[in-house]
RNA sequence: GCGGGCGUGGCGGAAUGGUAGACGCAGGGGACUUAAAAUCCCCCGAGCCUUGCUCGUGUGGGUUCAAGUCCCACCGCCCGCACCA
């Protein structure tokens, strides 16, 4: 007997937080800018503190930790920082809603969100921490708000907004469900505001070319980016119209212009407001038009209906006059609002060409000789011009540049590239947000605050028991004097979109000097981030704002980084099982009574899913906890696990359970896990384990309860296992060492490519290796450095056994050495097929010649045996690998 | 409609064009135990005439000595965008 720690339980309840507290105090994770080592930037988007952490911030978080600890093994300098994007609006709602403020909401989130996070033991750079609504923070954010004034690229102007009446306030396009408000349920109205913007279309010819730099984004994410911008190249000319004037259209189709057979207005365009402003028709039909809805189901159904004005529009090359619609399918936001049709190429133009009776004429053909080939639908693709007059036989680009050319020429238009991308308007009319620092004067206009006089700091006395902006409420806050004249004037009270906040924290993180928003020097050191983590729901906003943000600030010549973020990866979520039963809601309304059928979602802990029975028996008619079951005949009810059949039901009343789809986790369907409770239970280094386990992390992880009981056993057998290090053993297993150092490369590999369920496959075939392998000291080295390799996994397990070695924090230690010697075998196993079916397998020594494993191959009895005297025709031989006998 | 992705055992998933199903979960059998837990060992795609054979990676074709992998067509599911001229 002895009293090796080894011979208990590996206890995470008092181990977790002893090597956390280690590690603290080591300052082990804290990253030194001046450090000779290369540097390694491993970032996770900093979480909303919303109250808890949830199970998808676990996966997210340990996927980066994993990665910045083995970067740190592997002798980087690594920064992994973690920080607040604190700003938004469910400090607002909890303060409407339950009287606190925002600020104590918010902060007590942090305190526990922090606490949650340090149970996993995360290798964070704590010393680094921010929190976007502390003014240390969003005073720099005006500081660099206030460049970009100066380099012009922030403006202001009137533009329409979501104004919802009751709650007085502006809404994101978002919180607008079918035109009402989210939270008040009030009709929405469009409002004309003054509001800040940013000029983000400055860079959209950067933004575009630089997606072409990101090797390592998502193509899928690249490719959205790359939709939003929405580049399209085309020609703007102008129609003479029948009544005198000039009316400008769009194209990107210049090469199908003889195709014209209309030309159509959007029903907000001056001209259609002109031709309404007389005709009354017009104007009902223009109302008509804004009443349709705007969900996608909608559009996609929604009839193409015009109003024809009756004037003519001349067409540039035949003279001939079109005539100008007014059309619901036209946008008056997109290109110049007005366009010429082309019904034989364009399906929305087809469409409506058939309801009106108007000409479609065909224009591109796969060749001339198909130049009147009927056409049952609009042909969007490439060909030659035909019909088309002097375009005729012109290949499509050809056409398009002909067409630029003769009109350029005759100074009637011109090539023009239209965005899709609009500048960003940052103004919000709330509190919990930063506050834009401009003052308004009488006299003098708009006026920056003055950096000295930064931050600008939000009032903390605020009023949310009324709706509308409290500061534009607040009694003293928003009256200064103006900084330039001295006369009285106002503070700018719209806040800046949380948007802003998270466009720049990465660079924060990388230096926070108090004087200024960073130091450009130690940006250079760490910038741009070599791994960015987080969700797909920010492959558009969040990640083309911070290209912005990170061109604007190096526009501005305060940093030399053009993209923020070298490597992207998008992980998937944490799903879950839902239940459900059958339950009924009895609603009494004056006299009648009405019952609804509904589904209820059920707690996991109240479905028992353990009444089971075999095919062959008889059902139970009672469940685990002894509780009568209803409806076991239900066969619809009884799902097959294995051999067994189960009957779902509810743990207190034997009711059948539906088990429904495996979904994201969210609490109305009450599939979700707590992290804490898990924790508690398994311990921070399984839960770590499952994380990483059985999905590819770009896929959904479904969440299980038996599989996280399974990591707990994992990690007490690496610990019964780690128990087994002898260092006095001797003895040399060569199969043992190569089998180490094989997966000390593929391990090291797969966690570099950030497939970590690949990894942790490796470990388990390590682990059995080590396990079925005689003592030796090859085996005693295997443990140990098992150890090392799953330390980035499961730190605080490794820790725990790294202790006996006396070599201080296996956090510090180093990634093993592969010996590239043992990652080739001596030995192969040769597969042996015949017409490419497999019939024998060979163990042969590695290298042996195409000759050699030839005459093996034909020496094998069972391949005599499927020959069956045939002629052998040719035989294939990949050395090492495979031998091929074609009869 | 446009763009992208994915279809492999009961489940999550492995597989540089070269032994399909590694590894995990679930399931089965056994050992240990008074018993349970824990642990350990074995089995675990389907079928059959079971020393072995046949079939098998959504469906149908094709390329190849050899296809989950490459090409063509189709089916299904998921995601994103959407009347963008």
């Amino acid at each position: 007997m002895t009293d090796s720690p080894f011979d208990v339980r590996f206890d995470a309840g008092q181990a977790d937080s002893r090597w956390q507290a280690a590690w603290d105090e080591a300052r082990c994770f804290e990253a030194d800018s001046t450090s000779p080592k290369p540097k390694s930037y491993v970032l996770e988007m900093f979480p909303y503190p919303s109250g808890r952490i949830h199970i998808g911030h676990v996966r997210n978080y340990t996927m980066g930790d994993v990665l910045a600890r083995y970067k740190k093994l592997r002798g980087f300098e690594v920064l992994h920082p973690m920080g607040w994007d604190a700003f938004g609006m469910p400090a607002e709602n909890a303060a409407m809603e339950r009287g606190v403020h925002p600020a104590g909401w918010t902060y007590a989130n942090i305190a526990t969100m922090k606490r949650q996070l340090k149970q996993l033991g995360f290798a964070l750079d704590w010393s680094r921490e921010l929190a976007t609504c502390d003014p240390a923070y969003y005073g720099h954010e005006q500081a660099l708000f206030l460049d970009l004034y100066e380099t012009g690229l922030v403006y202001r102007r009137t533009s329409a907004v979501n104004w919802d009446p009751v709650d007085q306030t502006v809404l994101a396009n978002e919180q607008v469900v079918d035109g009402r408000g989210w939270r008040s349920g009030a009709l929405v109205e469009k409002r004309q505001l003054n509001q800040w913007f940013l000029k983000i279309t400055q860079f959209a010819q950067d933004l575009l070319d630089g997606l072409g730099t990101l090797d390592n984004w998502p193509e899928k994410v690249r490719l959205m980016q790359e939709n939003w911008i929405g580049k399209s190249q085309g020609l703007q000319f102008g129609f003479d119209l029948s009544n005198g004037e000039k009316l400008e259209v769009y194209t990107t189709r210049p090469d199908t212009i003889f195709g014209a057979s209309f030309v159509a207005v959007a029903p907000d365009h001056p001209l259609a407001q002109g031709v309404a402003s007389v005709n009354c028709d017009a104007a009902k039909f223009i109302e008509l038009c804004k009443q349709g809805g705007t969900t996608a189901a909608e559009l996609e159904t929604a009839e193409k209906l015009g109003f024809d004005t009756g004037i003519g529009a001349k067409h540039p090359f035949t003279g001939a006059w079109l005539p100008v619609f007014i059309a619901n399918f036209v946008l008056m936001e997109y290109g110049t609002g007005a366009i010429m049709a082309v019904p034989a190429h364009d399906q929305r133009d087809f469409d409506f060409a058939t309801k009106y009776g108007l000409p479609i004429v065909r224009v591109i053909a796969a060749s001339a000789e198909a130049a009147d080939a009927p056409l049952t639908e609009a042909e969007a693709g490439d060909g030659v011009c035909v019909n088309s007059d002097f375009l005729d036989g012109k290949a499509v680009v050809e056409a398009k540049a002909e067409v630029i050319a003769r009109l350029e020429a005759d100074g009637r238009g011109e090539g023009k590239t239209v965005w899709r991308l609009r500048d960003w308007g940052v103004s919000r009319q709330r509190y919990w947000g930063t506050p834009i620092p401009f003052i308004h004067c009488e006299a003098c206009g708009v006026v920056p605050v003055p950096k000295a006089d930064l931050p600008v700091v939000l009032p903390e006395d605020v009023d949310f028991s009324v709706p509308g902006n409290p500061l534009d409420r607040h009694p003293t806050w928003k009256h200064v004097a103006c900084p330039q004249c001295g006369a009285a004037a106002r503070r700018e009270t719209d806040t800046l979109d949380t948007f802003v906040n998270s466009s720049w924290y990465f660079l924060r993180f990388a230096s926070q000097p108090a004087d200024k928003p960073f130091d450009a020097a130690e940006v250079a050191q760490w910038l741009p981030v070599e791994q960015y983590i987080g969700g797909i729901e920010h492959a558009i906003l969040h990640l083309l704002y911070a290209r912005f943000w990170t061109r604007a600030l190096a526009h501005c010549g305060l940093i030399d980084v053009q993209e923020p973020f070298a490597s992207l990866f998008t992980q998937g979520m944490v799903t879950h099982e839902t239940y459900s039963r059958d339950a009924l809601r009895i609603e009494q309304r004056g006299e009648i009574t009405e019952r609804h059928n509904y589904e209820e979602f059920l707690d996991p802990k109240a479905v028992d899913l353990q009444t089971s029975w075999r095919a062959n028996e008889t059902p139970p008619t009672a469940n685990s906890a002894g509780i009568p079951l209803i409806d076991t005949f239900d066969h619809n009810r009884v799902i097959r696990r294995g051999d067994l059949l189960v009957f779902p039901n509810v743990l207190e009343t034997g009711q059948p359970v539906t088990i429904g789809k495996v979904i994201k986790m969210s609490k109305s369907k009450k599939n979700v896990v707590d992290p804490e409770d898990i924790i508690a239970d398994y311990g921070a280094d399984a839960v770590r384990w499952f994380m990483l386990s059985d999905s590819p992390p770009e896929r959904d992880l479904p969440w299980s309860e038996s599989g996280i009981e399974g990591c707990g056993r994992f990690v007490q057998r690496l610990w019964r296992l780690f128990g087994q290090y002898n260092g006095a053993a001797a003895g040399a297993d060569l199969a043992l060492d190569r089998k180490l150092h094989q997966t000390i490369a593929a391990v090291g590999s797969d966690i570099e490519a950030l497939s970590f369920n690949k990894a942790v496959a490796r470990i388990y075939e390590l682990t059995g290796g080590i396990e079925k392998a005689a003592p030796s000291a090859s085996r005693s080295q295997a443990i140990r450095q098992l150890i090392v390799l799953v330390s980035p996994m499961m730190p605080h397990l490794a820790e725990e056994a790294w202790a006996r070695f006396g070599l201080g924090l296996v956090a510090q230690a180093d990634w093993p050495q592969v010996d590239p010697a043992l990652l080739v075998e001596d030995e192969v196993t040769v597969a042996v097929q015949v017409k490419g079916k497999l019939r024998d397998t060979l163990t042969v020594a590695k290298g042996l010649s195409n000759a050699e494993l030839e005459a093996l191959a034909l020496g094998s009895e069972k391949v005599q045996r499927s020959l069956d005297g045939a002629q052998v025709r040719k035989v294939i031989v990949v050395p090492d690998r495979l031998v091929n006998i074609v009869a």
